[in-house]
Order: structure tokens, then sequence, then C-alpha cells
DNA sequence: GCCAACGTTGGC
DNA sequence: GCCAACGTTGGC
């Protein structure tokens, strides 16, 4: 079981958006690190969901539930997508701002590398995350 | 809205 | 193959 962490804004696409949606592709990523992290993903591996730009917070938890296909929405270029699906909204989102200040969290790509949008999550991160959102799963 | 950080493109 | 210019992301 791995962990990763996923950013999109929620004025395009929210976690409720997700969970509206139940299962959502998750496409259009267009960068190379990224792209490689998708591919690394496994069926039933947890993703945090993150919003970038506005809110600045994880706001949920997701699974994936079918590992990295093509992208459909690339024209050109070997791209990938995965699906993914709603499980849950952390109980009290983590803000950028509380990940930060958190010394246990200071080596997330979350906080090193400001633009990647998909990267992965240690377990000991990932659980400090859902224990600061008081979550369990 | 601004701008820093980073990735990509393209001229040489 | 280098590197300057440009575009995009995302925090502030």
């Amino acid at each position: 079981m791995n962990y990763w962490l996923v950013k999109s804004e929620p004025d395009e696409y929210g976690f409720s958006d997700l969970q509206a949606e139940g299962t959502g592709r998750w496409d259009g990523v267009r960068n190379y690190a990224a792209r490689n992290h998708l591919r690394s993903m496994r069926e039933g591996d947890l993703v945090l969901f993150y919003h970038s730009r506005k809110g600045l917070e994880v706001a949920g938890i997701c699974k994936v539930v079918r590992e990295a296909y093509p992208d459909p929405t690339a024209e050109k270029g070997d791209w990938s997508a995965v699906d993914l699906r709603a499980v849950r909204p952390l109980v009290q989102p983590v803000s950028l701002k509380a990940i930060k200040a958190n010394p246990k969290l200071q080596e997330m790509p979350l906080v090193r590398i400001g633009r990647l949008s998909v990267m992965p999550v240690a377990e000991a991160e990932f659980r400090e995350i859902l224990k600061m959102g008081e979550t369990e799963i």
C-alpha cells in the first residue's frame, strides 16, 4: 500500500466534486514527474486530496480504483490518467500552514517542491495528516 | 494580481 | 548540448 497526494484547484474540481461524481478521472497532468507518480499508483492506494490556490488545505481522502491508462484528454504526447473514488472528507481540513508548522512534515514535496501536482506521501506523513484532520480510515 | 520556482522550448 | 526566453503553477 502506498500513499499519495494530488492537488486540484477547488474552483475547477474540488473534493466535493469527486464526492458528487463518486469515481472521477484524474487527467490533464502534463508534467513528467507528476505523470510518473500517477503511473506508480496501484489500485487501493490511498490519496490525499489537496485544494490549491483556494483553500490551501487537504480536504479529503480518496483511493485509486483504476491504475494508469492513456489520458483521453491528451491530444498528443504520452500522458496518463487514473480513476479515483472519494473515501471521506477530513473531519478537520488540514491547512498548508499547519503542515508547514509540523516538524514531522517538513520533508513533504508539498512543502519543498511547490509546483508538483502529484506526489508520494510517506506512511508516517499520511498518518500524521489523518491525525491532524481528526479522521480515521 | 504578483512573482518565484520550475519545466519546456528552441536558437545557436 | 547548452542556456536564455518563455509559460505555467501555486503561495502569498
